[in-house]
RNA sequence: CGGGGUGUAGCGCAGUCGGCUAGCGCGCAGCGUUUGGGACGCUGAGGCCGGAGGUUCGAGUCCUCUCACCCCGACCA
């Protein structure tokens, strides 16, 4: 390809909203175009690079035994109702209307259409077990699209699904996706971890994540470096720190006047935060929840979620508090009925604390469970932060952001029984099928390539997935020796299978090199008169500073000997 | 959805006590001189100042409404 005909123009200023790294990359070296929020147009740079990640996607997904499909991203309303998915996926879903009225929404993902499809064509245990998968683009109505290509609501994904007759068959299945992602983010250049994760809207049991970890990471990840345990922070369980044990003491109101806030109180009756309990207020599908916790510790909204099977979990506001007869800043759920009170289990560990007294400036101490309250459920609803000890090994737990870059579900079968996919075994009965879901953004991973591997000057493409692997960079382009033999060693490399990137630009020398460091290329190859002086060319790797002289002779077969082995072998 | 911010040339920005042909840098086009780590000179093209309404002799500038985009939070396979 010639550099002066590529639909693309490098830049050195960058829009001020591109804040991300990957982000601004891929702006200045002409990858991407937004569009509108959370849209971009793919330029032929960045093109390339999608192929070249889909395809090693593809690959993946083949050899693992999927089989490639096509379904349509226009899909009935109905099937969403029918799976009740629908409500679960919320504003996330793009929603068009036909002209006949009928309500149609654009596919945000495929376990709907999928299993419809399935059902149809698999009736008998021996059509079991399949994974067909497809490699498309999905619609999400994201609150908050951000980072350039990291979160979007246009984008490419890979998604798989397995459908077996028992857990046993989901295991095989899942295991197998498992060590394909693994190979995916290998051949990619991407090192990534595997966490475990809540599975949210999509449902199921299970689900790991692959985690690349980025300073622009939108997750939190807890993991103890000891025993190597790993999850997402809004699933992550931990040791919680112990409060010494003291000898339960009578309750006591003491005056707390203006104090509401668990820092203002602790301060002020000069005890660690730990030694009180905290109120919050959730509405969980339209009913108020107290939420007590111990006060050093936060809510995980999500587990608080699943522990409620709620839908629907927002912060309650002030009004629909107060209107439950709830002091807030002075709340506890001493006394209180007809709300319900979901306790995490941390205000179990720990005696004689300080908590609301149920009217406006005054707090109780010593308040202990179960002697002075109850809770309709008590259970672990608490964020797991760092410094707190793990659940396994009991070493001190770590947090580090990371991109989620995969999320394989053990999806079960409740899907399969909404949409109404059976399977008859060898005894004629019928059983739902057994279903995985098993999803990977290619964008999303193209950015996180870049926020992984990338310096200063620019990108550092590994080599699998670079949009051309040479960056071939004559200098003096008017000298005819150099035009000569750059254009014919660009000839030979193309003719050998190479991909190159040919900069016949007339630019200085300083202005090519520092395009070719933006832009990182593998490997960049210089031909200039002073080169030509010894018949010979520089060799550079992009992510070395070193040069080599190499005689014109040699390059062909020495580019060749890099490149072709890397990519003809996974 | 809550809080904050920005819309002026392809990109980055200035101009906003209302006033004349709306500027600067980069980029783009032409000519010339240069050039082993983002060179220089000259010439030139390119603007419904996000949109609508209003105030005014006069609006990029003031008022009202609106749209878009970004950031923080909420939310998020």
């Amino acid at each position: 390809m010639l550099l002066s005909k590529l639909i693309s123009k490098t830049q050195k200023e960058v829009p001020a909203e591109a804040d991300t790294i990957s982000h601004r990359l891929m702006i200045r070296t002409g990858m991407i175009r937004q569009l509108s929020a959370g849209v971009y147009s793919y330029l032929p740079l960045a093109h390339r690079c999608l192929k070249k990640i889909e395809n090693i996607i593809r690959d993946e997904m083949d050899k693992a035994g999927g089989q490639e499909v096509t379904m349509p991203v226009l899909q009935p309303r109905e099937l969403w109702d029918k799976s009740g998915r629908g409500e679960a996926f919320g504003k996330i879903l793009f929603d068009v209307t036909d002209r006949k009225e009928r309500r149609l929404v654009l596919g945000p993902t495929h376990e709907e259409v999928i299993t419809d499809l399935i059902s149809f064509f698999v009736k008998s245990y021996r059509d079991l077990p399949v994974m067909p998968y497809q490699i498309q683009t999905k619609f999400r109505d994201e609150p908050r699209p951000r980072g350039g290509l990291i979160r979007v609501r246009e984008f490419t994904m890979k998604d798989l699904y397995s459908f077996d007759t028992d857990e046993e068959g989901l295991n095989r299945s899942y295991d197998k996706m498992r060590q394909a992602y693994q190979n995916i983010y290998r051949r990619a250049g991407l090192p990534v971890i595997m966490i475990e994760a809540d599975s949210g809207a999509i449902g199921g049991k299970d689900s790991s994540e692959f985690m690349a970890i980025v300073e622009c990471g939108e997750d939190v990840i807890i993991h103890c470096e000891k025993c190597g345990y790993a999850a997402n922070a809004e699933k992550a369980k931990s040791i919680k720190t112990k409060q010494p044990y003291q000898v339960a003491l009578p309750v006591e109101e003491v005056a707390t006047p203006g104090k509401k806030s668990i820092e203002e109180v602790a301060a002020y009756l000069n005890t660690p935060s730990s030694q009180t309990l905290k109120a919050v207020f959730y509405v969980a599908d339209g009913e108020l929840v107290f939420v007590a916790i111990r006060g050093d510790i936060e809510v995980n909204e999500v587990k608080l979620k699943n522990a409620l099977k709620a839908t629907d979990l927002r912060l309650a506001l002030t009004d629909e508090v107060k209107n439950a007869g709830i002091v807030a800043g002075s709340a506890s759920p001493i006394g209180l009925k007809e709300v319900k009170v979901i306790a995490d289990e941390s205000v179990t560990m720990g005696s004689n604390f300080i908590a609301g007294a149920n009217k406006p400036d005054y707090h109780l101490k010593n308040v202990n469970y179960p002697r002075d309250f109850t809770a309709t459920m008590i259970t672990d609803i608490a964020l797991a932060q760092a410094g707190e000890s793990c659940i396994k090994c009991d070493a001190e737990l770590k947090s580090i952001r990371g991109i989620e870059v995969g999320h394989i579900f053990k999806l079960g079968t409740f899907l399969a029984e909404k949409m109404g996919a059976f399977y008859t075994d060898t005894e004629g009965k019928s059983h739902p099928i057994v279903m995985g879901c098993y999803g990977i953004g290619a964008g999303r991973l193209l950015a996180s390539i870049i926020e992984a591997s990338h310096d200063e000057k620019g990108i550092i493409w590994p080599l699998s997935v670079a949009p051309y692997e040479v960056y071939l960079c004559p200098l003096f382009l008017e000298d005819d020796r150099v035009a000569k033999a750059s254009q014919d060693l660009y000839k030979k490399l193309c003719d050998a299978g190479i991909e190159v990137l040919y900069d016949d630009r007339n630019e200085s020398p300083g202005f090519k090199f520092n395009d070719a460091d933006l832009l990182g290329l593998p490997l960049r190859i210089t031909i200039s008169p002073r080169t030509l002086e010894r018949d010979s060319v520089e060799l550079k790797w992009r992510s070395e500073k070193k040069t080599e002289i190499v005689p014109l002779e040699e390059i062909v077969d020495k580019v060749k000997n890099i490149v072709l082995p890397a990519k003809n072998s996974p």
